[in-house]
DNA sequence: TTTAAAAAGGGGTAAATCCCCCTTTTTTTA
DNA sequence: TAAAAAAAGGGGGATTTACCCCTTTTTAAA
């Protein structure tokens, strides 16, 4: 008896591509294809639809990785979620291991070392690599986190930072007076630790805030 | 006799997947795969190692795929290239087009597509999806086009000007006088149509002059 | 229900940015 | 080689931004 894997990954060609491949592999098939995380939980409801593996990649729409795996391990404790990505960002991959994936692999592996990846997840309950676990172990020791939390409000007035718009404007278009706006940018500067509002706008882009 | 393709593509897990796909259409085999466009390069001295079609994937560390295309349609232009990408930015599918693919195919369709592409691509010369041809039609009348230049310098200012450092400072870094350094950014505003830094960083980041 | 905290708004100032318009030197190119 | 274009440097002023420290109102908590 073969292990079931579902795939959940909105680029069709790599998602019905790497069923090709899982199929290939001995102890596992695929059960079937989702495109994100909402079409994978509406299939969960029925038992039949449940696999021993997903998985999941992190960037997608709808319902990206981090969310759906939370979900997963709150509703379905028992399916394994093997993370897939060409994110290496530290940050995204401690998210999802957090939030309960059991492995992390770059879609620049090889297949054999997804194969292994799977039986090892199946068998032993987790899979990572020395880069991954030397990850982990860093972040053991709290150091300097950024557990900043933002408001709403000043996450809304951050998107409007990342256009050409002066504060004045942005007051405008948040319905606020510009000396509020100017408060909301000093605390985020204090909180983030930051000197502009261009080292506001990287920020926001790396922490996907603000999509250019 | 099946017609050979040779895959250029940095993500080995999907470069392997998508050969697996590519071996079962009928009327095709992958002869080999390759991580960027330095390395199909240094194969195609070797008469045997040139395909009928290449599958290229746009973004490569070390040689990309425009600049890739373009070196073959220079040198081998009997190889027909299809591009394939995530990219769904008009001036990349054009870039990539005027560079020389025969065809253009996001990763976000079905592998019967893929193998409908191949077919034509061989059989035709070209492939295209509605999308595309339509995108074509747009760039023939001209409009307003971004065939600005920016010299090496400014380029090199730009990526300075993604950080929080002031003017002052970067005019420092690069061993120019603050006003020479104000010189370019007023420039850079012009020709890109430009209100602030805020805009300009934006700019870097959206055409990759700077990776946040 | 008092107390404390966020949230919203503000004043003043120094620095940085933006936007003109201008000169000299170097490099292209016709 | 003369003319043109590009690169480097600059002056001055208006605007925006950044950074203090301060008040009122609203919300949450003890």
């Amino acid at each position: 008896m073969k292990y079931s894997v579902v795939i959940v990954e909105d680029h069709i060609l790599l998602s019905q591509a790497l069923s090709g491949l899982v199929n290939g592999f001995a102890k596992f098939k695929i059960l079937y294809i989702c495109k994100n995380g909402k079409e994978l939980l509406t299939r969960f409801k029925d038992p039949k639809n449940i696999p021993d593996i997903v998985l999941m990649d992190i960037n997608m729409p709808i319902m990206n990785g981090i969310e759906t795996t939370a979900a997963l391990k709150e509703q379905y404790p028992q399916v394994k979620v093997l993370a897939l990505s060409v994110e290496e960002d530290e940050n995204t991959i401690l998210k999802m291991l957090r939030a309960g994936a059991k492995g992390y692999l770059l879609k620049d592996t090889e297949k054999s070392i997804l194969e292994n990846a799977l039986i090892q997840v199946q068998e032993t309950g987790f899979y990572h690599t020395k880069d991954v676990t030397n990850l982990l172990l860093g972040s053991l020791n709290p150091k300097e986190e950024n557990n900043v939390v933002l408001k709403d409000r000043e996450v809304e007035f951050i998107k409007h930072a990342c256009t050409e718009k002066t504060y004045k404007e942005i007051a405008n278009d948040m319905c606020l007076s510009p000396k509020t706006i100017e408060g909301y940018r000093d605390s985020i500067f204090e909180k983030l630790n930051l000197k502009n509002r261009t080292g506001l706008v990287i920020y926001a882009i790396k922490s996907k805030l603000f999509v250019p």
